[in-house]
DNA sequence: CTAGTCGCCTGTTCGC
DNA sequence: TGCGAACAGGCGACTA
């Protein structure tokens, strides 16, 4: 459940206190989370004690973190960060030395930085950084168990509309690198070398329903099952009709609504329905109150009632999942 | 190549 | 009150 503007306010939280810090020590709470890290948990351990945290990036959902080695070179592999439907990265800063004056509240403090998540599944003690001098821990909290951690060696992945100008092979700046894990992903809305015209092309070739191919990741990413149904009630399109019918207009308007969308939840901090959505410091967003589509059964269409009319959203069957859709607005496609 | 299905996971809610 | 079923659903692996 968590989408881009979710893990994009990890990301940023991340750059924000954990940068430059070097690794102390990792301990696997639980090796299902590492899962996609075929060496193991003893590797993992051992690939990552030592580095230091270097650049926090992402695509789409998934998150990675570069990392230097102890010579300042940056690392061959990156640590990629998946949430998948509950997964959360919190930082917890390492309470200053008890002074004499104040140890109540130290001690309480030390409390709070030694108690673990109920789901803590991986916890990277950090050391102290450029801007901080005290320890930190980072840790990854998975109810779930859907997300997980796993190196990845980093591959050149530069935007077309780069290559011509010089990016030498030997040297590609470090934000052309991708994992190769997420290689396939596609670059997103929100990403500066977002390829409109390479989404069209795939919408026109395919046979499938709009909201089916919004969700491939391959395709365009970031967006998940709450921001499909948004920007598709935005764009007043039924989540059956075939992607290769829209037409250049419905396609233009789709993919501002879908950006639109991202782009404003993202300024609200995110979408959360409960305490499993949150930033590193554990604080929920509040996009949810903006919700139009998702979740809405039964509750009248805020733009039909704007128009005067009521139509009650309806939740329908998809994929294995709901879909939320004004009935008025979202019409069924003609023939199927 | 594309499209469809399955398995992975736990906690909460709901019907009987 | 107890218990199984349904549901939340991203994504890689696999099959046709």
């Amino acid at each position: 459940m968590p989408e881009l503007p979710e893990v994009e306010t990890v990301r940023a939280g991340i750059a924000d206190h954990s940068l430059s810090r070097p690794v102390r020590s990792v301990r696997v709470v639980d090796a299902r989370s590492l899962r996609r890290h075929l060496p193991g948990p003893v590797d993992f351990e051992a690939a990552l004690t030592g580095r230091a945290l270097r650049g926090a990036y992402r695509r789409g959902k998934y998150l990675w973190l570069t990392l230097s080695e102890t010579d300042g070179t940056l690392a061959d592999e990156a640590l990629v960060v998946h949430l998948g439907m509950s997964g959360q990265l919190l930082v917890r800063d390492e309470p200053r030395e008890a002074s004499e004056s104040d140890s109540c509240n130290d001690s309480e403090a030390r409390a709070a930085f030694d108690a673990e998540p109920r789901h803590l599944r991986v916890a990277l003690e950090l050391g102290p950084s450029r801007a901080s001098s005290t320890g930190q821990k980072l840790l990854f909290v998975d109810q779930r168990i859907f997300g997980g951690m796993f190196l990845s060696p980093l591959v050149p992945d530069v935007p077309a509309a780069v290559a011509r100008n010089e990016v030498t092979p030997g040297e590609v700046p470090e934000r052309f690198l991708v994992p190769e894990a997420v290689k396939h992903i596609a670059r997103d809305p929100l990403d500066e070398f977002f390829d409109p015209a390479a989404v069209r092309r795939k919408f026109l070739r395919t046979s499938s329903g709009i909201k089916k191919v919004l969700l491939d990741q391959s395709v365009i990413s970031g967006v998940g099952n709450i921001y499909a149904d948004e920007a598709l009630w935005r764009a007043r399109l039924h989540y059956a009709k075939p992607a290769r019918t829209l037409s250049a207009a419905q396609t233009r308007d789709l993919l501002a609504a879908v950006t639109d969308v991202l782009r404003e939840s993202l300024a609200a901090g995110g979408t959360s329905f409960d305490a499993l959505y949150v930033n590193v410091l554990g604080e929920s967003g509040y996009f949810e109150r903006s919700l139009n589509a998702y979740g809405r059964a039964g509750e009248p269409c805020h733009r039909c009632a704007e128009a005067g009319r009521t139509s009650l959203m309806v939740r329908e069957p998809f994929q294995n999942r709901s879909s939320y859709r004004c009935p008025h607005c979202q019409r069924a496609p003609r023939s199927r």
